[in-house]
This record gives structure tokens, C-alpha cells and sequence, in this order.
DNA sequence: ATCAAATATTTCAATATTAAAATATTTCTA
DNA sequence: TAGAAATATTTTAATATTGAAATATTTGAT
């Protein structure tokens, strides 16, 4: 299903891309988004800042806004989540009373813990679709394109 | 910033290449996001359902649902807000009285018509990122990843 | 030391998103 | 042809998401 935008053969390429781009995260983000669901009742933004606090300890939510690509105001949304489920605890910094710290319960350690190791076989199965040289290679462009900052125009 | 999981050679690569995947798209999508928001005021959402009807002609809802993977009760509500906007109408179908046609209104054909090759030149100048031939390389492995299909596991 | 600027979080209003239930209509089958 | 099953859309409740305004706290400049 390319574009059907008649524009200049760079235009196009680029369309084309972007679309395949788009459509490949989206359905590869569908799949993983109902196993999740489906095991844990977790929804995606949960599962990555559980997964974090899990490999990177205990964190601020500036910091897990800025790890997940997220405003602050979404950060204090999903925590809330997290933490009426009890798989997060609030604490807040005694240094610099501004910041909150993050980290998970027993229960959200166990959880997360446990979930894991699937995740990584959900996605090593999804990626079983490329060859070890096509997905380092695609992790290359994914890399370069993901990188490129816009100053301006 | 590659996983800090400790499995198998294959499930670490498959992570790395999940990560950098994700990153590409969403930071991608953010600052087109950004422009669409400033300058029409539009969500990614509307601006892809104006696209379709644009370049296909007027659809049904359960063709744009398909059309963008998103479920029929999300269709609807964006079509709603597009529709108080005045930049698409619905029209029950006669035939089948179940089905709602939507398409664009002259303000919002006008709009889209304006815009596209706007869009078309951002996603080109994202896309420098990359040479002619890794974007078409890039094309070609995103393809193979979102058609696969799970049936189970 | 004081006060303005910067920083961290929360709140708010609007939009997006899903799954499931409800509604309307059509199609299929006994 | 009547009723059941299928299909299309809407509604609802819960969660996600943003940008902007509000609040609390710290830092920096005079």
C-alpha cells in the first residue's frame, strides 16, 4: 500500500518508508500490547516504567519522562496507575523536596520479574521474521533516523 | 542504550533492535506530531483519517478502522471531533443502513490539499537522515517485520 | 538575606485508545 | 418467513497523552 502522493522521487521514497516504518512498529506494538494485557493486565507505558525501575532501580519521574519520551503530567497519570495497583511506592526525596522517587513494591518486583523473560521471547519471536544480520542491520538505520534532531526548518 | 537483560545472544539482539525500532518511530512521530499541532492544530489521528479520505475517496468506518488499525469505537470518536470541526461529514449509507460514509467537507479537503505537501517535505527531511539506499533497505525490512502474522504461541 | 528565575510535580481540559456492552440493521438458516 | 447469527456503529468506563496553568521548592544574582 504505497503513497499515492505524486510528489518528487525523494518525496515518495520518503513516504514510502515512513509508512512501512509506521506499520511495522504499530503491528509489532499491537501484538506485544495484548500479550501484555491479556497475562498481566498491564498496558504498555506501565510495563516500560515497571521494566525500568527494574533494570535501573529507583528513579525521579523527570527522569522516566525523559527514558520514555513522555511529559510530566503523563508520568504522574501512569504512576497514580501504578501505584493504586500496588506495584509502585512513591517517596519523596528528602535532599530536594521537589523530586519524587519511584520504585517498586515486592509485588512489583515479583511481577515484573516474572513477565520479563516472555517479553524478551515475545520479541525475540517477533524479530524471528529477520535474519541476526537484517536486525542488526535494521537496529542501524533505526539508530541513524531515530537520532536526527530538528533545530528548525 | 541497549537492554540490560541478561538472556540468550538472540533474545539481547531482538531487544536491541525492539528498542532502537521504537525509538526511531516514536521520535519520528513526535516531532511530526509537533508540526501538524502548530500549525493546523490537528492530532496525528485526524490528519491520517484525512489522508485516507483525501487520497482514496470516502470510506466507511470500518475501512478506516482497518485502514489504521485502530479499533471502531476510537474511529468513531475521532470522526466526531473532526466532524465539530467541520472537516468531515457522515452519510448513512442507503443501501446498507448500518454503514456510515465519511468524507471530507471543502474546508477540509481545502485544508488537507494545503497541507500534504508540507507533510510530504518534513518526512523527506526526516528521512535524510538516511541514503536513497538505506531508506529503501529500511523499507524493505520494516515490510517483512509488520507482515508477520501470530497466530498463537 | 531577598526575590526572581528555574525546576519538579500535579492538576486540568481536551483528545485518543481499547474492550465490552448496547443498538440497529442485514443476512442466513431452519 | 421468523428467529438467530453476523455486521456496523455508538456508548461507556478505564487508561493514556499533551500542553498549559498552578503549586512547591530550590538556586542564583544582587
Amino acid at each position: 500500500m504505497p503513497t499515492h502522493y505524486q510528489g518528487s522521487e525523494s518525496e515518495v521514497r520518503a513516504l514510502n518508508v515512513y509508512i512501512k516504518l509506521m506499520r511495522a512498529s504499530e503491528s509489532v506494538t499491537a501484538r506485544l500490547s495484548a500479550f501484555l494485557q491479556s497475562t498481566e493486565g498491564l498496558t504498555v507505558s506501565q510495563f516500560g516504567i515497571l521494566e525500568a525501575l527494574y533494570h535501573l532501580g529507583p528513579l525521579n519521574q523527570s527522569q522516566i519522562g525523559e527514558k520514555m519520551l513522555k511529559s510530566g503530567g503523563n508520568i504522574t497519570t501512569v504512576i497514580d496507575n501504578l501505584e493504586k495497583r500496588g506495584l509502585v511506592q512513591r517517596r519523596r526525596c528528602e535532599e530536594d523536596r521537589r523530586v519524587v522517587y519511584a520504585d517498586l513494591t515486592e509485588k512489583g518486583r515479583e511481577m515484573i520479574g516474572n513477565y520479563f523473560p516472555k517479553h524478551a521471547r515475545a520479541i525475540e519471536y517477533e524479530m524471528n521474521a529477520l535474519t541476526p544480520e537484517e536486525q542488526d542491520e535494521l537496529g542501524r538505520l533505526c539508530k541513524k533516523l531515530g537520532l536526527q534532531e530538528r533545530s528548525s526548518r
